[in-house]
DNA sequence: CATATTATAGAATCAAATTCTAATCTAAAT
DNA sequence: ATTTAGATTAGAATTTGATTCTATAATATG
């Protein structure tokens, strides 16, 4: 510390603790109910240290947030490159969604919970900027079968819900363990599913 | 008042009145961000009283949530009466919801980010006891169709995202302005989609 | 090595949530 | 009609948590 004599520490990676320490009093807790004192307490850093790096709790959501739904998205691209039809891509929409999920809960469980932050102006127009990168790249790719055919004509805004929809849905239920039977148990059946719910017949 | 010398006001309809304050300053603000001050404010009455009525913010916003839920569901099951097949019980699932949303957007746009919601125990449990009843007569009015082999045997968790998955992921995406096309001008795509996921083929 | 910048610290301030006590109203019982 | 118990309203007082502020230490830069 400043003040009282103790010297300055963890420089380093203080944003990454202080993101980790958050993450978990999140998990715990609700976003809305973790206080700044409680994610300071547990990364063990000073409020000072806390607002100067985020700014408050809901620039700490944000940075968590962006962080997740990229490393989230940027899986899907990598593999969508390995698929080489409609099927196989619609597929790996579901899956990928399915195992990044199970892999990190806690994340998820925040991602899927962040419809409460109250993203400041710069959060928002960040992330709008990597949806529409995101998506764009993802339209590029499916774009192809849907003019060669293989995959409905729909309006444009529908298949993202349709696809990705139903697997979100029960992502969202077993998170909040109202569920029992894990994601990777049903994740065929909403592969199937979005298939059918898009594929030319 | 009491202390002050104005008399009481307004007993009978001070619950509503409260409820309805509140949703439009969740509307407006979002719920994270509006304080019983606002909602006190437009409602015209004292924090005394908000308090005996609903125990705080999180009180009102469960009420809130556990009336509009129950309207959404038994709206569903006075429709669900009109069907005589599976795949008419389909689409109405998915039909109904979107009428609902348009008919009440702000009410609608506040059960969507209900996530943020701390629920009490008890509104939990109410909450639980609703939705038990509910999906309960749902599974029942479409059991004997599964039997009847109209529709595709799932794992029973999976009916529900299948079905309402995506025209409930479109309606949040309506809901927050971020789509200009109206939800009644894709519902119907939403209800072909669902039918196509789970019939039996 | 001087200086600017960045990071840390925690006290001080500010705002909102919640509690508490008292007044008033309503309805039931006599 | 009066009394009384419970429900409702009121807002001041308190508590809690968020945010700002100033000071100190570390680090990078010329």
């Amino acid at each position: 510390m400043s003040r009282r004599g103790q010297p300055n520490l963890a420089t380093p990676g203080r944003r990454q603790m202080i993101l980790e320490a958050a993450l978990a009093c999140f998990d715990e807790t609700g976003v809305a109910a973790t206080t700044i004192e409680q994610i300071r307490d547990r990364a063990g850093c000073s409020i000072g240290s806390l607002y100067h790096h985020f700014g408050g709790k809901e620039g700490v959501a944000s940075a968590l947030f962006i962080d997740g739904i990229s490393d989230l998205n940027a899986g899907l691209l990598r593999r969508l490159d390995d698929c080489s039809n409609a099927e196989q891509g619609v597929r790996t929409c579901v899956l990928h969604y399915a195992d990044w999920v199970t892999r990190q809960p806690e994340l998820a469980r925040f991602l899927v919970h962040a419809r409460e932050i109250n993203f400041a102006p710069e959060a928002r127009a960040e992330l709008k900027a990597i949806y529409q990168r995101h998506f764009g790249a993802v339209f590029t790719w499916f774009g192809r079968f849907v003019l060669r055919g293989d995959m409905k004509q729909l309006p444009p805004e529908t298949y993202i819900p349709i696809i990705s929809g139903p697997i979100e849905d029960y992502a969202r239920l077993w998170l909040s363990g109202r569920t029992r039977t894990p994601l990777v148990e049903v994740s065929e059946v909403f592969a199937e599913a979005a298939w059918n719910a898009v594929r030319a017949r």
